[in-house]
DNA sequence: TTAATAACGGATAAATTTGTCCATTAATAT
DNA sequence: ATATTAATGGACAAATTTATCCGTTATTAA
């Protein structure tokens, strides 16, 4: 009754990038996709994800297109240039890299919570890892169905 | 207006390991101390804080005694038998270590998400890190005031 | 045995996050 | 122009997390 979730990123972003990197694989194969393919192939629930997919196109993650033959879809040419940390920003913002372990406003080098050093580690290298690994790089696995987003 | 949070650990999970080095190192002094000072101590609402103690004391993390004289204290000798680790299973469970980064119900070698070896690396490096930082190893430096348990 | 002290536990409220519904807007095709 | 399609945006609802309030219980001391 006080226990509860422990999951690394919200679950607006975690959908994010799950429909990131489906929108982003539909794009290689030159396939816009609507909310209603995306959500069932993430796995979410779609008025949600209606909103996750303004989220992501208010940042210019990913485009959207109006009427018949719309749909979302992600430049083929931009897409390395997409990585893992561009989605977290849009939605969790950049306090997992730069927040208090311990959840104090004011903590740094000068001012530390007792397991700052700890934490700058293991921060440094989420940062380092979500700022490195681009979509794209993840997109071949998932095609090849090496990988899923769903289940 | 979907922007948010971003933290390794739930609130509760937070001011439970602040309280409980703050607690460790005055049963290191000999004293038990009280909600009260426990909430000012680590700057945290006080009724929360006694929600936060409760359940630190119903997993024998700390121990808690009533009436007058009373108030909460860790044991000195099992102090170094506590780790981040016991506290962080306390409140937020172990889906930091083995919930999927992306929110999949099932996800691991067999079936990973797309994320899968990125996080799991990040995971189990923080795992260890949890594991091996004990409560006892950060008293030390915030006793000679190196390191702050508020602001 | 009474009064005082301090934690406990239940109910409830506030805030945040997650999720739904539906009317509107923009684009396309007929 | 009109109908159809599909994303957008606003209001609202549910669920979860954070936080408060207060009467009860246990302990100690007078």
């Amino acid at each position: 009754m006080l226990q509860k979730q422990g999951q690394m990123f919200s679950k607006a972003c975690e959908y994010g990038i799950r429909a990131s990197i489906y929108i982003a694989e539909q794009s290689q194969l030159d396939r816009k996709v609507g909310l209603k393919e995306v959500a069932e192939s993430i796995d979410s629930p779609i008025a949600y994800t209606s909103k996750i997919l303004q989220q992501l196109s208010r940042n210019k993650i990913i485009n959207s297109e109006k009427g018949p033959g719309g749909g979302f879809s992600m430049d083929k040419q931009e897409l390395d240039k997409v990585y893992l940390s561009t989605i977290v920003l849009a939605f969790d913002g950049e306090e997992i890299y730069k927040g208090c372990g311990l959840g104090l406003k004011q903590c740094n080098e000068k001012m530390p919570c007792p397991v700052h050093d700890q934490f700058k580690l293991i921060r440094d290298k989420l940062k380092t890892m979500l700022e490195t690994t681009s979509v794209q790089s993840l997109t071949a696995d998932f095609e090849k169905g090496l990988t899923f987003l769903k289940r």
